[in-house]
DNA sequence: AGAGCGATTGCCT
DNA sequence: GGCAATCGCTCTG
């Protein structure tokens, strides 16, 4: 897809409304929605190109056993972020879902870079191309420099971390596949991954 | 109190 | 394609 002509005045925030759906809903409808960090630094923003769906009564899921420490968050109002640290160095970022008290959240496991992408590079080291810059729920978390302490329960319609709309570039339904999920070792059967077709921003095909 | 593990990534063969 | 890195959280004793 063609990133430079994004208007960027054109943009306005997802309402909380939208979260507060299943995350299997939700999920696939933020494809194409443009992930924007707005803050004192300058601006970050990519187009989600892949998500996953997480829920209460998913074995895979986080918030599987009920609320603790780690996963309150995913437990709160839909709209705010749940951030995680995962393998002693990562981090991945999520949009609640559903009602309070309901574990339910979307993973955002890849982007399109759009804008700030020389600042995403300088925290990207290892990224050779700008298709490895965000490719990946922990890539896109370094590179927008998303982490725990900082963005875990962040209200994503009020802060320096939002998702936005762009009106005039809505996804398909027939560009957007349906997946099994990555990386997990339980409910491997669900799918419950969505991305856009052929986009080469996917963290794996 | 301590072992084991994970919604990943990057480097090596 | 295989595997090490690295640590907070969870569970067990």
């Amino acid at each position: 897809m063609d990133s430079s002509q994004t208007s960027f005045e054109q943009l306005s925030i997802l309402p909380r409304s939208f979260y507060e759906a299943p995350a299997v809903e939700v999920a696939p409808s933020l494809l194409g929605m443009l992930l924007v960090r707005a803050d004192g630094d300058g601006v970050l923003a990519g187009r989600i190109v892949e998500t996953e769906a997480y829920h209460q009564s998913d074995p895979a899921s986080h918030s599987y056993t009920g609320p603790t420490a780690r996963t309150e968050s995913m437990f709160g109002p839909a709209g705010h972020a749940y951030v995680y640290f995962i393998y002693g160095m990562h981090y991945c970022f999520n949009v609640v879902c559903e009602a309070e008290g309901i574990g339910s959240a979307v993973l955002i496991r890849a982007v399109e870079p759009l804008v700030g992408v020389e600042s995403m590079k300088t925290r990207r080291a290892a990224a050779r191309k700008r298709t490895d810059l965000t490719n990946g729920p922990a890539k896109l978390a370094q590179a927008f420099e998303i982490t725990r302490n900082k963005d875990n329960g962040k209200d994503l319609t009020s802060s320096d971390l939002r998702i936005c709309t762009d009106d005039s570039r809505r996804i398909e339904a027939d560009r957007i596949v349906r997946a099994t999920r990555v990386g997990i070792t339980k409910a491997t059967d669900k799918e419950w991954r969505y991305y856009l077709r052929g986009c080469p921003f996917v963290s794996r095909l």
